[in-house]
DNA sequence: AGGTAATTTCAGAAATAACTGAAATGCGAG
DNA sequence: CTCGCATTTCAGTTATTTCTGAAATTACCT
């Protein structure tokens, strides 16, 4: 590892956080390299980096590719395949909400529709029935909010997030204008 | 397993999801059952319902009194714990939005905020810095829209999240009103 | 075609994580 | 304090995931 010890420690940093989330040690070790290097990198130049197997790294790659966080890069007069990450930082976060409401997400709406349209069977179905009613149209209220955010250019994004809160008086404001056919309805406990 | 096929697809389905994020399968099935389930259950009763060992239920009920996930009842006369999930759906996606966030995002922040006081030792230090700099400031953003939501009520919550892109036709208004150095003009529209 | 460099695949090894039963601990009632 | 039940802990086992080196594949060059 001929990295600078701030490299290093956002580089093990990112492992550790990594394998917090579904992504393992190394995928999160690559990608933090790759985010921070300058220029694009070859499999083999991040395994003289950060000391993993050849085949390791290429499996990696494999997965950041699956999850279309990084870029294939050529140079000329070079046939290795070299990477990066975006550079623009907002592009990573809309990738990775995407990706994760396409794994995580959307195969779950498919099972809730699906147990949806079964007849309860006695007593107890009736209440998991609702149960999972409720459920599905929160997800979809949320999937939903996502897909008009996704929509919006960055400066936008940025600038209503920006705007928090404050937000929730121009949405009083909204209702009494153009107003909305109410989601879901809340349980109190 | 004494589940109707609805319940016991709807487990089985979350115990599968359950271990695509952090959480494990075992944890995963067992919220899903306390989510469905009308009145709260004891660990006997889940260990019955779900097959595993006495032993596993209790590390996967302290894993999600952990998450907060779920609340601690008693039933008169009967000392044994009983478990439920909060009827408030909302409530449990604050809570795990919130949980997250503490485990995930705030340690990376101030891991990014300590690196950022390094003096770079190199040259490529200097462009780790900035990418470093500019992933803290992205993620404050975030995390200060997360807790600005937070605060709102669910009813109003709901509002703004059903209202979607619309209200960035507001938030050009509201720059007006209250100018934001992030906004350039030429934005609005 | 043959040669070579780059990458991928894959079976087994190594490392982690999950799960269990048995023993230990906690806790209220008598 | 002791008994009996509920819960937790923990050492050992089992299951799963990750990682590796060797072999296979791909792609380009002459």
């Amino acid at each position: 590892m001929q990295l600078s010890s701030l490299e290093q420690e956002f580089v093990l940093h990112f492992g550790e956080m990594g394998s917090r989330w579904g992504i393992n040690r190394t995928v999160g070790q690559i990608y933090a390299l790759l985010f921070l290097s300058d220029q694009p990198l070859n499999a083999e130049q991040i395994v003289e980096k950060l000391g993993f197997s050849r085949s390791n790294v290429s499996m990696g790659l494999k997965e950041l590719q699956a999850w279309n966080l990084v870029r294939l890069k050529h140079i000329p007069d070079d046939r290795r395949d070299y990477f990066s990450a975006p550079d623009d930082l907002w592009e990573i976060v809309r990738t990775l909400v995407a990706e994760r409401k396409k794994r995580e997400i959307d195969p779950t709406l498919t099972k809730l529709r699906e147990l949806e349209m079964q007849t309860p069977s006695n007593e107890s179905d009736v209440h998991a029935h609702s149960k999972i009613s409720d459920l599905r149209e929160l997800i979809e209220l949320l999937t939903g909010w996502h897909d008009d955010m996704n929509r919006l250019e960055t400066e936008r994004l940025v600038q209503l997030l920006a705007l928090g809160s404050k937000l929730q008086k121009f949405a009083a404001k909204a209702e009494t204008i153009v107003p909305f056919k109410r989601a879901p309805k809340e349980l109190q406990s």
